[in-house]
RNA sequence: CGGGGCGUAGCGCAGCCCGGUAGCGCACCUGCCUUGGGCGCAGGGGGUCGCUGGUUCAAAUCCAGUCGCCCCGACCA
């Protein structure tokens, strides 16, 4: 690897390379950076201040979003009676392999079991059921944010566990089309947040009906791509129609007196983001955070010479006041017990996107040396209007994350409606392959059997080709974005 | 749930074949020296060798059982 080209060997080796093993790098980068760990508890993880930290800004961000739209929080129970929740025939079907029972309460033998909520559409369309009796009480438009367990057999760090943090969205509407309204602009608001936030593009789509949601009517989602081309489902928005509405009997008296069964959606993302973030922008050397929702944003590291902490150290205060003041999340790095070295290797495996240099030779030339996490470009900058620049550098640096990312998701799609050319892209590890799909559940089984590649999502906007089924050659009904998923 | 591998210090490993005082690197602690890309030197602390039983004068090492974890395939946000 790197000694072969005759250039010095990575600087971290406490973590497995990502061109080497990505699986292993992802694991070892999320414990090395303190993002999360094993728990005692199998299959559960901790997350740690740094993960949650991001987790909290992820929160913040897709929380005003959902409230600017009209959204208000709430909170449910963790338990669900059996009944209800077998009330929901395909719902049960899809989650019962999944759920965690509850039968006793101390020392007692419940009468009825309870399971630890797998997702609250039970729970909920039963209260909901109680709220609603006429259209002037709709819409309901009701978020919370809580824990979720699903008995998973294969765990991973953030992408699956069987305890994970989310946020659900729950509304009832007065119409079909309302309904339909609300789970499409939900699915806008999901990417546009990913995009702008987390820096990940992703696209849009609906599932087809083998991956939809257990219950609903139609399931959207958007898919991002992972740096070894595999797919990651990063959020999800359902239609339910009617089918809640009947299974927990939530009617309302209409505007001509019928009374009628409301029209539901429910949409969430959770904590798999992290993942996602990880692994789009994360390179050999560690994390690499977006500024959006990085805790810290910049790292000033002095360079100690001399009686440091009396000349070097009262700059470097200087500069972290001026930062914090500009509203810019700043760390200043002055532990004694570490060289300047070992602190840029540091916060670099961390991710923080800006680090600031200050040292004797800065002060003289009245300057700071800001090194960008994404570039590694190494900018000297004069001390005045240094805010200003800061701020400027990390919105290009938001910007060029989402840039690479974009770039690299579009190298990695191929388009084809040669089965050939399909199924030798999907040998490895390729990205998302899009190809005309005649529609058919068996063809799409079929495609899964011989080459590990799910339909993601079938794109909304897109003009479908009018080509025939990759697979079977009968006329098609959509251009699918086939991928290896996570 | 099927196939393969591994359990020895906080982490990564050696020792096991051939039984005889439990070791290395990193991390950690103390002191000095350094500090613009993971400094150096000296000293130090920490392990009932996954668990249970057997063989033996003696077991990390041999035998049997058991538990746990990881990787690869089927299920999943």
């Amino acid at each position: 690897m790197a000694e072969q080209d005759g250039r010095k060997e990575p600087l971290i080796t406490e973590i497995t390379p990502k061109s080497e093993d990505f699986s292993r790098w992802y694991t070892d980068l999320v414990r090395r950076a303190e993002l999360a760990d094993y728990s005692p508890v199998k299959g559960c993880m901790v997350i740690r201040p740094y993960g949650y930290a991001i987790w909290e800004f992820i929160q913040r961000g897709l929380d005003s979003r959902i409230k600017a739209t009209g959204h208000v929080n709430a909170y449910f129970p963790l338990f669900i009676p059996k009944s209800l929740l077998v009330k929901e025939a395909e719902h049960v079907e899809g989650f019962a392999p999944q759920v965690a029972w509850v039968t006793r309460g101390g020392t007692e033998e419940l009468e009825e079991p309870l399971v630890v909520r797998p997702t609250s559409e039970a729970i909920i369309g039963t209260m909901y059921a109680k709220w609603i009796q006429s259209w002037r009480d709709l819409p309901v438009l009701i978020n919370q944010w809580a824990n979720i367990v699903r008995w998973e057999k294969v765990t991973r760090l953030f992408l699956r566990t069987t305890e994970f943090l989310w946020q659900e969205g729950h509304t009832a509407h007065e119409t079909a089309e309302e309904a339909e309204a609300e789970t499409l602009m939900i699915l806008r608001l999901y990417k546009e947040f990913v995009e702008t936030e987390l820096a990940v593009p992703v696209i849009a789509g609906r599932k087809s009906a083998s991956e939809q949601f257990a219950g609903a009517e139609r399931t959207y989602s958007i898919e991002a791509l992972m740096g070894d081309g595999r797919a990651l489902q990063a959020g999800t928005s359902h239609n339910l129609g009617q089918n809640f509405a009947k299974a927990f009997d939530i009617q309302f008296q209409a505007r001509d007196k019928s009374l009628q069964y409301i029209w539901g959606t429910s949409w969430g993302m959770t904590t798999r983001l992290v993942g996602a973030v990880i692994m789009v922008h994360g390179d050999e050397s560690g994390l690499v955070l977006p500024p959006r929702i990085a805790p810290y944003q910049v790292v000033i590291v002095p360079i100690p010479r001399g009686n440091w902490r009396e000349t070097v150290l009262p700059h470097a205060q200087q500069i972290r006041d001026t930062l914090t003041a500009a509203g810019v999340r700043v760390m200043l790095d002055d532990r004694d017990a570490y060289t300047p070295g070992w602190k840029f290797s540091e916060w670099e495996l961390r991710g923080v996107p800006l680090r600031l240099e200050v040292g004797p030779k800065d002060i003289e030339r009245q300057q700071a040396v800001l090194a960008r996490r994404d570039t590694r470009e190494k900018i000297p900058t004069p001390v005045s209007g240094l805010a200003g620049r800061v701020q400027e550098l990390l919105d290009a640096i938001q910007r060029n994350l989402f840039e690479r990312a974009l770039a690299f998701q579009r190298e990695h799609t191929t388009r084809t409606s040669s089965w050939d050319e399909f199924t030798r892209t999907l040998e490895g590890r390729p990205g998302f392959v899009v190809s005309p799909w005649c529609g058919s559940e068996a063809c799409e089984a079929e495609i899964k059997g011989l080459t590990q590649a799910t339909i993601r999502t079938l794109p909304m906007d897109a003009e479908p080709s009018g080509a025939p089924c990759v697979k079977c050659g009968q006329p098609s009904v959509a251009d699918a974005w086939f991928a290896k998923a996570y």
